[in-house]
DNA sequence: GTTAATGCAAAGCATTTGCACACGT
DNA sequence: ACGTGTGCAAATGCTTTGCATTAAC
């Protein structure tokens, strides 16, 4: 298991690469999304990961996070989770990995040690689509929600 | 294969106990956007589904359809699905089936005959969650979004 | 008659955009 | 210097809510 220390250095190094790539900017503002994304596990949404960086970045604006997190998700070093709710997700875990979703509370975590991982079938043309990856989201009741009917 | 026609009449009936079993009023307007839910297969948002059923019912309004559509859900006659947007999508079927959404344009359609109906694992409680039902989310490029770069 | 749903309008979140200025390369 | 990113504030989009009225049972 990686440390979240580990991780999210590795992180800003593929970040640092994907915009020396592209000829972007590497700014201080990418960076510390980023790293705030790649040190939580809660999927946060543009807004929660605001109320974590504006205390770190002075005077980071709410829709400079919103644009970062775009560029991050273009520059494949973030993603853009799938959930019921009216409202992005996100998620610095690229690989293929399967998430949860509490049907009550809405809270998603991530699934591992299930063997989902060799699902893509062989003829990745189906239904006019060219499917390029997928992922596993169950629903189900969060350990605080089972208790309550 | 049920014709579009069939399933709508089926919806209805399901829509008709649900309301008697739980003491619940059956409305034109709760009837109106179940069919209208039920005749299409692109997985419409509250909105689109308001602009179609504003005509068949004159008067709705916006917020009934937002309602309407979380009491279907609640009465397990509709369901919310997942997607990568920042906006809720529904589907009026409930049961077991999985999804395609184009990486590009964000539309949604359903897979079929892809052999992914038996992985609920034996073990239900999973990282403290009491896994309920999944489905499983592929991304691709639709036909549309495959010839542009 | 009782209880719940609807319509309207306003409020509340979530997200995007235009523009002047600042910053990374 | 150049091109892009950022901050601010306003605009837009999506969803929820309060309240008086209407409708289903």
């Amino acid at each position: 298991m990686k440390t979240s220390q580990e991780f999210r250095q590795q992180k800003i190094s593929e970040l640092a690469r994907a915009c020396r790539e592209n000829g972007l900017p590497l700014t201080p503002q990418r960076q510390t999304v980023l790293e705030a994304l790649a040190g939580r596990s809660d999927h946060p949404s543009a807004d929660e990961l605001f109320d974590e960086v504006k205390d770190r970045l002075r005077g980071i604006s709410r829709a400079t996070v919103y644009r970062v997190l775009e560029t991050l998700v273009r520059l494949g070093v973030a993603r853009r989770i799938s959930t019921s709710e009216a409202r992005a997700r996100f998620d610095a875990h690229c690989g293929r990995h399967h998430h949860v979703q509490c049907a009550r509370c809405g809270k998603v975590e991530d699934l591992h040690d299930l063997p989902l991982d060799d699902l893509m079938p062989e003829n990745t043309f189906q239904g006019g689509f060219r499917l390029l990856d997928y992922s596993v989201q169950f629903s189900g009741l969060c350990t605080d929600c089972q208790d309550r009917p």
